[in-house]
DNA sequence: TGAAAATATCAGTTTATGCTGACGTCAGTC
DNA sequence: GACTGACGTCAGCATAAACTGATATTTTCA
C-alpha cells in the first residue's frame, strides 16, 4: 500500500530558506546565531522560518544559556526519504509495464 | 559531499493537489479526463496544475487522439528520494555524535 | 542593579500563487 | 463542414505566506 506524502510536511520545506535551515542542520547542531550568519537573513525573518520548522515538528530546540540550539530531527526526513522512494519504486513498476487506463 | 535538495522541485511538490497528482501518476498513466474524476478539481484548475508539473519536468505527456496521458517520471521521484535520504543520514551522524558549533 | 546580547513575538506590507470563468484550439464524429 | 468533447490559455480575484521594523523577554556579565 502507498502511503502518501505529508502535504503539510512538504509545504514547509519547499521554503527556500528553510530548506537551507534544514541543510546547514543535517550536518551541525546550530544555534539562532550561527543561522544568521550562515544564511544573511534577518534574525526576526529566521526565528519566524525556525517556529514554523519547529510547528512542523522538523527540529528540536535545546536551550543552552541565552542561546537555543537547534537539531534536525533524521527520523522526520528519513521517513520523507521512504515515503518518496515507494512513490518512485511505483512509478518504476507502472512506467515498465506501461500501466494505462484506457481512455473513456 | 551533501548535495541538496531542489527548491523548485520542492515547492511544485508541495502542493496538495499537485501532490495527489502526482500520486495517482505513480499508479497508472491517466488523461487529464481521469484526473478530473479523481480529483474532483475542475479541468482549467487541474490543467494549470498540469502545466507546473510539465515545465518541473516530474510529468510527460503523451498525445493519443483528443485526449493526452500524462506519465510520471520515476527518475525525478527516485532522485529526490535519494537526496533526502542522504540527508537524513547526514542528520543521523550529527545526532549520534552530537556535532554541534560552539556558541560564539 | 544596569547594560548588552540572544531570541521570540506582533502588526503591517507586499508578494506569490491557487482558483475561477471566459474563451480559443484541435481532433473526432455525425 | 458543423458540432461536440478534450484540453490549454488568459485575466482577474482572493488568500496565504514571506519579509520587515518595533518591541518584549530572558540570560549573562560588569
Amino acid at each position: 500500500m502507498l502511503t502518501s506524502v505529508d502535504t503539510e510536511l512538504m509545504r514547509v520545506l519547499a521554503d527556500p530558506l528553510r530548506l537551507k535551515i534544514v541543510t546547514l542542520l543535517a550536518r551541525e547542531i546550530l544555534c539562532t546565531t550561527h543561522l544568521v550568519e550562515e544564511t544573511g537573513a534577518k534574525q526576526t525573518n529566521l526565528s519566524n522560518h525556525l517556529k514554523v520548522l519547529r510547528e512542523a515538528g522538523v527540529v528540536e530546540t535545546e536551550p543552552c544559556g541565552r542561546f537555543t540550539y537547534y537539531r534536525l530531527r533524521p527520523d522526520v526526513i528519513a521517513s520523507l526519504a521512504g515515503r518518496f522512494a515507494e512513490l518512485a519504486e511505483t512509478a518504476q513498476v507502472t512506467a515498465a509495464t506501461d500501466t494505462k487506463r484506457t481512455c473513456p
